[in-house]
Parts: structure tokens; sequence; C-alpha cells
DNA sequence: GTAGTTGCTTCGATGGTCAAACTAATCAAA
DNA sequence: TTTGATTAGTTTGACCATCGAAGCAACTAC
């Protein structure tokens, strides 16, 4: 508290070694779940892009449009179209026409392809949790301030966060909504 | 299968709603610096995996060998041999057999690849160390309390997170780094 | 030395990604 | 209504990343 830097701000020995953790923690978290995304994919036969198709179709009901899928993964459509013809050939999805706009097509998931991301196992995510709920009232509390503190740093705030790190299943209630 | 927990704990709509929203900021968090990475390797005339690549050869002195990027970086050393072979032949690095061990080559930096690197202007990290140094010294540490905290919840200790993103010689400006 | 191990590369195959060009449907304005 | 502009989606062609398996060279152990 000795320094509230603001503008032209002195930056001790402290304040770096800090930032420098904070920054190594964050590289931490990044890493943790880039390796087990693949794991996660992988297991349920499936690549890590493909996945996230099938997760974020889950998350609207089971029928995307090609152009939210692009945006939500921050792909082209080019790309969205080959992920979409693969996984249509495996049969987890098919392709709809639109009857209210005969442009849009909406991917809609198949029995099978709505078993394959729910048999998902996310040990990632099911590890998170269980740790989550073993903290104290004030400490999620806390902890969920950061989180959000940090988005906000990142500017992630306007990322339309689809919540596809919510597999459902552990939760009970449909809530969340986000935005 | 909502109410699964470890202890005797009931969870309220409150604790799933902040569960849920905590896993939203994660996502974002993961989706900012997944889509700044691009950018960022764009801008410096790269791919993102070759620039991780001589990312991490700098936190390396300059000098790694492909075992350890390929440790590093989660990938196979097949995949490492194709990445140094492009990094070669734009001259960022050049590879150096060991003489202590003649089975091991060294990748190391030119003066080319090392400025490369240098400038890579990370606009994620930037805005990231700008707010973390505007922090109250008590917010400083809280932030970085919360975020090992989540390393540690997604099992990430035992990673050997390569100080990609750190700021050792950091100064004034922010350089480098990120993914 | 011989056998096993380790570090690295090569090869072949699969996937993800994009820009640009293209089709088809909708919308807006004259 | 016709024309022009916009939008959704696909196709094409070209890179890049990634891996497993096979192969080679060097080290290690016995």
């Amino acid at each position: 508290m000795s320094r509230l830097c603001n503008n032209d701000q002195i930056m001790t020995q402290l304040d770096l070694h800090r930032l420098d953790d904070s920054l190594i923690a964050l590289r931490r978290i990044l890493r943790a779940t880039e390796l087990y995304s693949r794991d996660l994919a992988q297991s349920a036969g499936l690549t890590p892009a493909q996945l996230r198709v099938l997760q974020i179709a889950k998350t609207k009901d089971g029928s995307v449009t090609p152009k939210e899928l692009a945006t939500q993964m921050g792909v082209s459509q080019a790309t969205v179209t080959a992920l979409v013809d693969k996984i249509v050939s495996r049969g987890l999805a098919v392709r709809v026409r639109s009857e209210t706009d005969r442009r849009q097509t909406n991917v809609t998931l198949t029995q099978t392809g709505t078993d394959a991301v729910a048999q998902a196992p996310d040990a990632l995510q099911q590890r998170y949790v269980k740790a989550f709920m073993k903290l104290q009232d004030w400490e999620q509390a806390q902890l969920l301030a950061s989180l959000e503190r940090v988005a906000a740093m990142l500017n992630a705030d306007d990322i339309d966060a689809a919540p596809v790190l919510t597999t459902g299943e552990l939760k009970g209630t449909p809530e969340s909504a986000a935005e």
C-alpha cells in the first residue's frame, strides 16, 4: 500500500516479481486447458476443433448456423464449412436449410452427436468444479471476482463467451444464461 | 447429479451460479488469449507455433534442444523438427551440434531471430501489465493468490510452465510473449 | 564389443486454416 | 419490379501443424 501507482509509477522489485508470478500462473492455466482439450477430444474420438463445434451446438439447443460457429470459434466460415463437413460425414450432425431465411443452414446435432458430446469426460472441468465446491463461501466469491477482473483486464468483456466450458451434467438446473 | 459434492456441503442456487460465472470468466480469459495470440504471431510474420519456439528459445538464453521444445510445447519431436526447419530456413535460428552429447542439437537464435521475438508486440500482455500495475498493493496480492489457486485447482502445478509469458527484464515497457 | 536407450530426422497421412472466387437468397431503393 | 448491394454458405487451392512409425546416429551399460 506504500505506493498507489497510477501514472508515473515506480516499480519496485516486489512489483515485478508479483506481476511475473501472476503471468506464470496465467500461463499454467492456459497450458493446462490446452493440454487437456486434446486428451478430451481424443478420448471422444474427435479432434479439438470438431468437439468444440459439437459443444457450441449443444449450448444452442443442438442447432447452430455456420455463421454463429465462426463467430464463437474465432475462425473463418470456410473453416467452419470444412469442420462441419467432417462432422456431418460422421453422422454427428446434419445440415438443415432454414425455413425463415433460406440462405441460412442449421447444423443440428443428431442423437449420435448429442451422445458424443455428452459423454466427453472433461476431467479438467470436473476437477475444477470439485475444487471450487470445496472452497469457503467467501473464497468462492473472491475467486470469482478475481477471474472476472482478469477477464476485464484482458479486455475479454466483449467476448461472447459461450458457456462451452460449462458442460452441463455437473450442474442441475439450466441457469447461467451468461451475458 | 446436480448435487454431487465432496462433503455434506449443500449447493444452493447461488453456488451454482457462482461456479458457472467463474467458468465463463475463465473461458473468456482463454478465448482472449487465444485470439490475441494469432494477431501477435501474424504481426510478427510468423505462425503462433513458430513464435512459440522463438519465445521458448529466448527464455533459455537463446538456445534449446528439440527435446526441450517438444516437452514445453506439448507436441511430438517430429512436430518440433518441422517447426525448426521452417525457422531455420528463414534465418531466425541455426542448428548447432552439441559438443558434450553429439546426439543433441541446439537450436540457437540468430540476431534476426532475437530481434523478431523481441519486437513482437504483445497487445494482450501489455494490457494486462498495464492494468496490473494500476491495482492497489493488496489487490495485486489477492489477484496473484487467486490465479495461483486456480492453477492449482486445474492441477497445473506439476506442469513445467515455461515462463514464456514472463516479463523478466521488463523495466518500463512490457515485451514479448503470450500465447 | 554387443545390446539397449536416447535424440533427432524423415516419411506419409490427416486436420485445421485462410483468402479469394463463386452461388444463392434477401433487402433496399428507384 | 428491376436493379444493386448485402449476406450466408460453399468451393478451391494452398499452407501449416501434427502425429506415428521407421530409420539413423550417438551414448550407456554390461
